[in-house]
DNA sequence: CTTGGCTGCCC
DNA sequence: ATTCTGC
DNA sequence: GCAGAATGGGCAGCCAAG
């Protein structure tokens, strides 16, 4: 199959909003695809060249490509970045020009560049990267090259993604949604979408119906919802389980003991393949009394002096690929494993949360090593139980609770009120929100760019330097039409350079500056030290910056000067330190 | 050798 | 991570 | 309610520029 077929396949695709229609569409194209293209095609329609467990890596994206497409095109980066403002990003820009293709290539062909283009590293790769990318762009036509764009971006953004895939998949063999429980099935516990493709289109539905878990490979991991209260969970659930919530990184495990060389790897919540980087953990979960394990656990880091636990920015350090070793004696771990997916060549993804429980606690019968091990729960009959509970977990400096239903199977892949979290910007610190100011804004992508606006910059006052400091960049919490009348109100009050009031750090600076006078709500959920922030920054320490911040609404009856102030925000800070 | 821009991935 | 939107 | 697409702070890694 030629790649100009598929590209104008996603082109058309891009102009159905309903999810049915792209269904069909993607359904037909395929079937004409043969399996080895099927799979291809399932990767890099979520711009991945394989499951995300082997991972995809360009070292290339925006900045650079803007580089190479002003070049292609014969314009200043200048030039690229104005039109840019305006357009969804840079695959819809270079689709919009027009030049005679040097070749037809293949989607094989295609896949194989893009897989030249990943493995370019060391001096100079990034001229090279340049100049392969060019050289692919030159050779296709314009739609092509505006999706292979978006693939090395990371994102087709077309309105579909895996879940359309798999009922895409569904409609090609049945012509309609039929199968979609039994790929759904499959995907959930084989996270590999161009796998399920394959075996689909080479092997039929009898042989997807046969797959279950692989030890090796990860299951896709279920989610928790929110709610505001405790006693609204209690509502919801009735007499539930609750366990702490703490602040590191989610880790699937996967063990194999049954070979002459233990298997022990680790994935993250996202399914990548971390399993090099805690080789501390390794040694501790080989203590488990198993053959073959699938579980999930909170790993954090913590202060082997003290044995407290360490802050999520601390935790993160072990996130690495250079000096594990060191690092895993600096800056130890525990995990806490709260769930139970496969022990011994048996699935437990359909037993009740009480099952899995049962079975967990038994295969730590034997272990000693505090490395690892099984995460509290307490059983709770009311919301004032569940109140005492988490102001308990609070206290000890954690993030909050997970509250589950104990009869709730484990449902891979999907959110859902089995596991409901509270946490502690909910009813912590933060409860109230921030008063700050709009310093200028940021163009956006996608939807976002035809508005016109992306973000914008948030300060607050400080009266001893008589000036704002930035504390947050703010993305999420307006409407659409929101967006357009805070654009429209900005661009009212915009000034051309940065008011001499305004302490902000090169990196942050807006695409358009404004008066400092719109005064918001803004909520978060911690206040961190930040190396890019300046509110409340001295010589002597780093600014403070909010995290997870969105915008509640306006305080239209106060001026800048009125909104929190630096000495306000240290003093949150510090409290928040207390706990 | 150090710094800084950019990228990918944790939350 | 949070939030919004079309279906 | 699901699926998708906008967006945040901040860490390490890679590479180019200084």
């Amino acid at each position: 199959m030629k790649f100009l077929e598929l590209a104008k396949t996603f082109d058309e695709l891009e102009a159905i909003s309903g999810r049915t229609e792209i269904t069909k569409k993607l359904a037909h194209l395929l079937k004409t695809a043969s399996w080895q293209e099927a799979a291809i095609i399932c990767y890099i329609s979520l711009g991945e060249l394989r499951p995300p467990y082997e991972g995809t890596q360009f070292n290339l994206a925006e900045k650079s490509l803007i580089k190479v497409v002003s070049d292609l095109l014969g314009y200043t980066q200048e030039e690229i970045k104005k039109e840019l403002a305006k357009i969804s990003d840079l695959g819809q820009l270079i689709g919009n020009y027009n030049w005679h293709p040097k070749e037809d290539l293949s989607i094989i062909d295609v896949y194989k560049e893009l897989e030249t283009l990943e493995n370019i590293s060391g001096g100079k790769s990034q001229e090279e990267k340049a100049a392969v990318v060019k050289k692919l762009l030159k050779d296709l036509d314009p739609i092509s090259a505006k999706y292979v764009l978006r693939i090395i971006l990371g994102k087709i953004r077309i309105g579909f993604s895996d879940m359309t895939i798999i009922d895409a998949l569904s409609w090609m063999q049945e012509g309609d949604k039929s199968l979609r429980h039994k790929l759904e099935d499959a995907y959930n516990r084989c996270a590999d979408i161009g796998y399920i493709a394959k075996i689909l289109k080479k092997d039929g539905i009898e042989a997807i119906e046969k797959m279950g878990c692989i030890v090796g490979i990860p299951i896709r991991p279920a989610a928790a919802e929110r709610l505001p209260t405790a006693e609204a969970i209690v509502e919801k659930l009735g007499d539930c389980i609750a366990q702490p919530k703490l602040d590191g990184f989610r880790l699937q495990i996967h063990v194999d003991k049954t070979k002459s060389k233990p298997m022990v790897k680790f994935f993250s919540r996202n399914l990548k393949d971390m399993s090099d980087m805690f080789p501390d953990l390794v040694d501790a979960v080989l203590q488990l009394n198993v053959e073959t394990l699938i579980c999930e656990g909170e790993a954090v880091a913590y202060d082997p002096n003290t044995g407290q636990f360490e802050p999520f920015q601390i935790t993160v350090k072990r996130k690495r690929k250079h000096d594990i070793e060191e690092m895993a004696v600096d800056l130890p771990l525990k995990v806490f494993i709260f769930d139970l997916l496969y022990l011994n060549g048996r699935e437990y993804l359909a037993d009740t949360h009480e099952e899995r429980r049962t079975k967990l606690l038994s295969i730590f019968k034997s272990v000693k090593d505090d490395k690892i091990q099984a995460i509290d729960e307490v059983k709770i009959k009311t919301g004032q139980q569940l109140l005492d509970y988490f102001n308990s977990m609070i206290g000890q400096g954690l993030e909050g609770v997970v509250v589950k239903r104990p009869d709730a199977i484990y449902t891979p892949g999907k959110r859902n009120f089995n596991w409901i979290k509270l946490k502690r910007q909910e009813k912590g610190h933060l409860e109230d929100t921030l008063d700050c100011v709009v310093l200028g804004y940021y163009y956006g992508k996608g939807k976002r760019a035809s508005f016109g606006i992306g973000a914008f910059l948030v300060g607050i006052y400080n009266d001893r330097q008589d000036a704002f400091e930035t504390v947050a960049k703010i993305g999420t919490g307006l409407k659409d039409q929101e967006w357009k009348e805070l654009k429209k109100k900005c661009d009212s009050i915009s000034i051309g350079k940065r008011p001499h009031n305004v302490e902000c750090s090169k990196e942050l600076y807006p695409d358009v500056w404004v008066n400092p006078e719109i005064v918001c709500q803004i909520r978060a959920d911690e206040i961190t030290r930040s190396p890019l922030h300046t509110a409340d920054k001295t010589e002597k320490h780093l600014g403070l910056a909010l995290r997870f911040p969105r915008i509640m609404g306006y305080r239209s009856d106060k001026s800048a000067f009125d909104a929190t102030t630096a000495k306000e925000l240290t003093r949150l800070f510090e409290d928040q330190k207390k706990k």
